[in-house]
Order: C-alpha cells, then sequence, then structure tokens
DNA sequence: TATTATTTCATAAATATTTCACGGATTTTG
DNA sequence: CAAAATCCGTGAAATATTTATGAAATAATA
C-alpha cells in the first residue's frame, strides 16, 4: 500500500486533497503543521510527502531543508503543493530538496499525474537490479549468478543470456534456429545447432547440480 | 560529467537550451528528430533528455513510450519540454512514462532548477560521502587512502577511482568495457582492456599485502 | 633528471565457446 | 516393414576469448 503524507494549514485544501488520494487507493495522512509531520515522519516514512509553503510557526521550505539533512529522509519524494507561484518560488523550493513543484490552485488531473510520476520513478530505480524469479530460480543480471532456493550458482555470460530467455519464455517450445536468432543473434539459418546443445547441456549440469545439494 | 541530450525539431529554441546548459557545465549535445535521438541513444545513455512533443515524423511521446519499453531507457530521467500547455497533454505526457514537464514559453530559470532536482534524485541514492566503508576497507576520499582493517594503504588516483568505483557497485559483474567508460570516462569500445587489468592488478597487490600483515 | 604513475605489449594459463563425432530413439518415407 | 533421415543426449576436441603475469614504453610530476 503506497502511503502519502499532506501538510497543509489550510484544512479544506488537506480535505480535498485527502478525499481524491484516497479515491486513488492511496493510504493517506493529514496533519496541519510542519510540528505534526515530524512528530508522524519519527513513527514512520512514508512513499511521498506533499508539502505546502505558508504556514505558521514552520514553513514548508525550512522543513523540507532540514528533511534533507537527516539521512533517513533523503529518498522521500517530497512535492509542494502551494499558492506561491512565481518563478523564484518554484526556483526557491525546488533548490531546498523539493521534487516537484505544483501551483494552487491546481488541477486535480494533473497533481494526480505527477503524483504518480514521483512513485514511479522510485520504484523504477528498486526494479532495476532485473531480478527474474521462475519457482525456485531467480536470476540476477547484475551479479550473473543463479540461485537456486539459496545456494548460488555461477553462469558465463552466454549461459546466463539463455538461461535469461528461457525464463522469459516460459513453458514455451523454442527451436535450437529460434535460440539462436534470438539469443545468438545469428541471422535467420545460420549457426549450428550444436551450439544450442552444448550450451543447454551446460546450463542442464550447472543446475541440477545445484539442486541435490 | 552529466550529459544531456535535448531533442527538438525547433533550431531556434535548441540552440537556446544549449547554450544555457552549457552555461551550468553540463555536457549538451543537441538533435532534431526523434529518428536522431534513437540512434544516439543506441551509442550511449546520458544522464537526462529534454524532449519536444511536437516533432515531424515521430513525436516525442511516442518515444518517451517507446523508451520507457526498453529496460536500458527505463531509468533515464526524461522531461518533456513543449508548448502544449494543457492539463491533458501534461497528464498525457507524464502518462507515457516522462519526469517532468514544462511549457514554452519557459523561464530558464525553472528550467534550470528543475533539471538541478531531477539529476539530484538520481545521485541522491549513492551516498556521496567523503568516506566509503566495505568490509574491512574505508576508503577515504580526501587523503587517498585505504584503510584495510586499521592498516592503511597508499593509493594513487587512478587506483583509488577504480576502488571507490568497484566498493560503490559491490557484487556486481563489471566489463572491462564499462569500467573503461565508467572509470575512465572513454568514449564506447574505446581503450584498451589492458589498462583495466594492469590497475586491478595493482590494486590487488596492494590490498593483498595489507591483510596478511 | 629522477621518480612515480599510467598505459601498452608479449606470453602463458585458464575458461568459455563452438564444432565434430558417435549411438540410441523416434519419425519419416518409399 | 525397412531404410533413411532426423532428433537428442553424450564425450571430446578445436577454437576463441578472457585472465594472469612479467616487463617495457610512455606520460606526468617534482
Amino acid at each position: 500500500m503506497v502511503q502519502i503524507l499532506a501538510v497543509d494549514d489550510d484544512a479544506e485544501v488537506l480535505a480535498t486533497v485527502g478525499r481524491v488520494l484516497k479515491n486513488e487507493a492511496y493510504e493517506v495522512t493529514l496533519v496541519n503543521s510542519a510540528a505534526q509531520a515530524l512528530s508522524f515522519l519519527e513513527k514512520q516514512i512514508p512513499d511521498l510527502m506533499l508539502l505546502d509553503i505558508i504556514m505558521p510557526e514552520m514553513d514548508g521550505i525550512t522543513l523540507c531543508r532540514k528533511l534533507r539533512e537527516d539521512s533517513r529522509f533523503i529518498p522521500l519524494p517530497i512535492l509542494f503543493l502551494t499558492a506561491k507561484g512565481s518563478t523564484d518560488d518554484i526556483v526557491g523550493g525546488l533548490d531546498a530538496g523539493a521534487d516537484d513543484y505544483v501551483i494552487k490552485p491546481f488541477e486535480l488531473a494533473e497533481l494526480r499525474a505527477r503524483i504518480a510520476a514521483l512513485l514511479r520513478r522510485g520504484t523504477r530505480d528498486k526494479k532495476n537490479d532485473a531480478v527474474l524469479q521462475l519457482n525456485d530460480l531467480r536470476l540476477d543480471s547484475d551479479t550473473y549468478q543463479v540461485y537456486i532456493d539459496d545456494f548460488s550458482i555461477q553462469l558465463t555470460s552466454t549461459e546466463h543470456r539463455l538461461l535469461r530467455y528461457l525464463m522469459e519464455h516460459p513453458n514455451q517450445a523454442l527451436s535450437p534456429s529460434h535460440l539462436l536468432q534470438a539469443v545468438w543473434e545469428y541471422p535467420p539459418n545460420t549457426g549450428d545447432p550444436d551450439l544450442v546443445r552444448a550450451h543447454v547441456r551446460n546450463l542442464r549440469a550447472k543446475i541440477e547440480k545445484g539442486t541435490h545439494r
């Protein structure tokens, strides 16, 4: 469940934002001051924070700066949602460490899209380590290793490409000539089917050795 | 060196953007069509892309969608820079997988700040501390020294850059050509793999000598 | 110039990739 | 049905690529 913290001293704005985001199936927490935000953040770190700038006591810019100095909150995406709309304001907000800046009054559709873009970006990087899982096999493209249950096996790069292709096309009958094109990038009708067999054999040997350990 | 690719069919806009970004000490590549952008991206992946929407042949939205389907370009931050300014346009652009959306005519200061915010977000996760610790190794970027347990070893600057890169990417399989680009900043497919090996060897010698002391 | 750092070259060893050869099982074909 | 062709597993050899190691050439620095 994606969790969003919204901080604004205007109860009406806060309610609107809360309603819209809940409709999007986000889990929303609403607070009306920087102090409350801080005490919430001590307990848990949301996936994204919406922040007003003009607030009594501590303003949004100050809060944002403060958070960015704390290593726990460095990855937290922050989106300013504020009536201050001059170029200087925008630049100031972004320079304080925010990730996006939306001016009130805002179009709900745009706010939704910008929130989605920020969240997407967050998950995009994590997903990027390209692990592919299928039954007991877990394939990691960074380390070039296969984990079978939890035992790791070292693969060569061709074996890795082949296994990855097979795992990406499970339950499919793949002819040698198809694999030569897909994995080895040979032109059609070139390449030796023996090549595929040799590698399939080596793969099997390594994987089977892993299983009964 | 941070590298930015700007794509726009309007030569004037392109020139302005190029000039401004070069002033910010970015390395900028300017192209005037989606096709040119694609052929550039085949060769190298920049740190950020600025993209116009309305272009002859392939438009920016299509290009963006296409890139997001390719795992190599999933992490690439994309910022739309376009005259299409309705809420629907913005939502459409962000939904196509972009990270930000700036409307022409734009304030240069805002564009700068938004670019900086996107880039900052990219580097934010990799902690850029002066000292980096991994297992027994502690690397200090100020003094160019490595402490192994508590014995210090003197490294040359290339060795230091290499070791730092390796420590920042633990458990990853890194090819010599990858390292030539990442550590030596050679263009793709240039540089001698022997170079990497020579330095790896020297590093090993120094580190291993440190361990059995 | 002397010293050190960086890069290139040469060669051997290790590994990875590809090709070849044989035999049994299965399928195709006359 | 039987001969021929094909498929698939296996052993092994040939080739290519990568890696380790010694050493020398070039570049940078003091």
